[in-house]
DNA sequence: ACATGCGGGACTGCCCGTTCAT
DNA sequence: ATGAACGGGCAGTCCCGCATGT
C-alpha cells in the first residue's frame, strides 16, 4: 500500500494502477470492436465481459454503465489547460475558440476519424444521447468555472454561467445539425459558428 | 368512420378520444403523486399501474418509458404561437425573451409551484436528466425553425442553429445553476440571462 | 351467406372468397419481405400488419400466429392426390417415394429455391422449429390414411403408424442434417435416403 | 483453481453446486405441483418462482423457458450408457429395441406413471409439443452418433440418419397414436412397433 | 362485421447487493 | 480481502386472446 494516496491525474506507476489501466482498455476495446460489429443495443454487458475475458460483475467495477463506455472523453482536461493557456487580453469567447481549434488541430486523422465516429454513434443511439446531458451539463461547469478563473467573478454568477451555456448549447446545436456528416472538417465548422455567435445574436 | 378525419389537436368528441384523454391523465396523476410521496426510483411502473387501475402494458401504450411521464411539457406549442406573435421588427433574441415572460407570466402561481417542483425532480433523478436531452434537442431544433422563419434563412443554417443553441444553453445552464432554489422567481433569472447574453459573451 | 358451405378445398368464387385469399396473399408477401430483409425474430407482427395495411387482430383473423405464416405448406394436397394415383401393385414405401420424386419435379426452379430458403429459416428460428412439429404430427397422420387406405388395414394399426412415422422421421433426419446446403438437390437427397431405408434398418 | 475440472456428470461436492441442485430441484417440483393441480397454460412463471421462494429472473437463470421443466429428460443419457453396452453382435436396430426394454423396465411403477403423465401435459399443450421437436431433433442426433460408433460410418452419412431419424419417427408415430392412453404398457407398444418396423416397411 | 384497444404473460437485458471462494 | 458467482428486481418488448365500440 502506497504511503500516501497520489492525487487522481497523476498516471501512477503502481503495479495495480497498470493492471487496473490494462483492464480498463482491453474492455473499452472489445467494447467498441462489438458496438462496431453488431450495434450498441444489440451487444449485450455480458458478451463484452466474455470477450474481456472477466465477469460480469468486474466490468461494473471498471464502468458504471454500459453508455458510460462510449461515454469516456479523454479531452476534457486537455482543453482545460490549453484554455488557461490562452493569453489573459483575450475575451473568454476567443479564447475558448482558440482552445478549441488548437485541442482539435492536435488530434492525428485517424484520432478524428475515431471522434467522429464515436459521435455518429452517440447521435444514433438513445441511450447514449441520454448519457450525454451530465457530460454536457458538466462541460458547462467545467467551462463555467475557467471563465470565473479568467474573470474574477464567481462561477455562479449568471453571466457567467450564460456565456458557459451559450457557447457549449451553440457548439451542440452545430453538432446536432443533421447534415454535417458530408461535412469533412468538425472544427472548421465549429470555428465558424463560434465566431460567428455574437452577430447571430442580433439575427 | 368519421367523415372528417379532425386535425390532431382538436379535442375530439368521439367517446375513444375522450376516454383516451382521461385514462392518460389519470396515469400523469398517480404517477406524479406516487413520485411525489416515494420518490421516481422507488415507484415501480407497475405500482402506477395499479394506481391507475390499468395493465402495465396499457401503461406503456400511453407513455413509452417511465420517464416520459415527467417529461412531458404542455408549455412548448403554447411558447411557439407566442413567438410568432411577436412584432416582426424585434430580433429573434428579443422575440424569445418576450414571449418567455409571456408564457411564464401566463401561469398560475400553482403552476409554477408545479413547473418549479417538475423541474426540481429532473434535477434529482439522473434517469430523468438523461431523458432531458432529446427533449433540449427537440426544443433547439423547434427555436432554430421558428428563427429561420422569421428571418428568411434556412433552419439548417449555422447562424441559426447557433443562435437557437446559444439561447438554450444559456437558459438551461442558469436553471441548472446550483442555487436557485431559494430564488423564488425563475422568470426572472431567465429573463436576465437572455437580457445579459450580448454582453456576456464579451466577458 | 351461401345456402350450403362449400368443402374448404374448393377454390371458391364469391366474392368473399376471393377478398379473403387476396388480403391472405398480401400478409404472406409483405411478411416474407420483412422476414428476408430484417430477419424473423427482428419483425414484429405490428409491421407486418402495417406492410399489409391492415390492423393487428385482422393479422390474427388470418393467421393464428406469427409462425403460421411460415409454416403454410401447399404441397401437401398435392402429395396426397399424387400419392392416391400410385399404381396399386406398388408398396406403400415405393409409393411414397415415387410421390415424392414427381411432386418435387413437378415444381420449378425458383419455387425450389424458396422452398429451400424457407426451410433455412425454419431451421435457424427455435421459433419456427418449435412450430414445425404440429405440421409434421399432421404429416403423420396424413400419410397413415392413407397407407391405411391402400392397404385396407386401420389407420390406427401399429404398422400402419410406424411405416409412416419411420418415413416421415427418416426424411426430417436427413433433411435437418448439418450439411445439406451445400447439395444442390434435396430431392436426389431425400430420394436416396427412402430407397435406401430398408437396408439402412440393417446396420 | 480446481486441480481438475470434474466432469460434468458427477454430482460435484461444493457447497455451490448442491444448493443449485437443490433450488432446480425445488423450482421443478414446484412447477409440476402447479401444473397438475392448475394446468400449464394457468401457471405463471411467477406463481412457480413465488411456490419456490425464489424471484422470477432466478426462475430463468435455471431454466431458459417455462416448456423446459416440462422438458427435461433424466433418460437420454442412462439411454446411451445402455445403447453401447449392447453386444457388438446385434444389429443397431436390435441394440436400439434392447436398451429401450431395459431402460424402460429400470423405471419403478412410480416413475412410469409419472412419465406417462408428462407425456399426456406434451400431448394436450401446444407450445409443449412444439418444445418437443428440437428435443427430438437432439435425440436423432443422438442416436445417429451413437450408431455411428458402432458401425464405424460417420454420424452425417445418409444411412445412419435415415436409421435414426426413421427408429426416432416410428416411435413417436406410436406414442402420438390417440388411442394409447387405455393401453397400460408404453413399452409393449414401442417393443411391438420397432419389431415390426422391417415388416412395416414391407406394407 | 370489423378494427381498435386492453389485459396479461413470457422473456430479455441492465444493474446492484450479497455471498462464497481463494 | 479481492474478485467472481449468484440472486433480486425492475424496465421494457412482443405475442396473442378477448372485450368493446363504431
Amino acid at each position: 500500500v502506497p504511503p500516501a494516496q497520489q492525487s487522481g491525474d497523476t498516471p501512477g506507476t503502481g503495479l495495480r494502477e497498470r493492471r487496473r489501466a490494462k483492464v480498463r482498455q482491453e474492455i473499452y476495446r472489445t467494447a467498441m470492436r462489438l458496438f462496431h460489429e453488431q450495434g450498441y443495443d444489440e451487444t449485450t454487458v455480458q458478451q463484452i465481459a466474455e470477450g474481456a475475458v472477466i465477469s460480469e460483475s468486474t466490468f461494473y467495477r471498471y464502468f458504471p454503465t454500459k453508455a458510460d463506455i462510449v461515454m469516456e472523453d479523454e479531452l476534457d482536461p486537455l482543453f482545460v489547460s490549453t484554455f488557461r493557456a490562452q493569453p489573459a487580453e483575450l475575451s473568454s469567447l476567443a479564447a475558448f475558440r482558440a482552445s478549441l481549434l488548437s485541442v482539435l488541430s492536435t488530434m492525428s486523422d485517424e484520432g478524428q476519424a475515431r471522434q467522429r465516429e464515436r459521435f455518429a454513434l452517440i447521435l444514433s443511439v438513445p441511450d447514449l444521447r441520454a448519457a450525454m446531458l451530465d457530460q454536457l451539463i458538466g462541460g458547462v461547469d467545467l467551462l463555467a468555472a475557467e471563465v470565473a478563473l479568467r474573470t474574477g467573478r464567481p462561477a455562479t454568477d449568471t453571466h457567467v454561467r450564460a456565456l458557459a451555456g451559450a457557447v457549449v448549447g451553440a457548439s451542440i446545436a452545430v453538432m446536432f445539425s443533421t447534415d454535417w456528416q458530408h461535412d469533412a472538417n468538425l472544427a472548421t465548422l465549429l470555428d465558424a459558428a463560434i465566431t460567428a455567435l455574437p452577430d447571430s445574436l442580433n439575427l
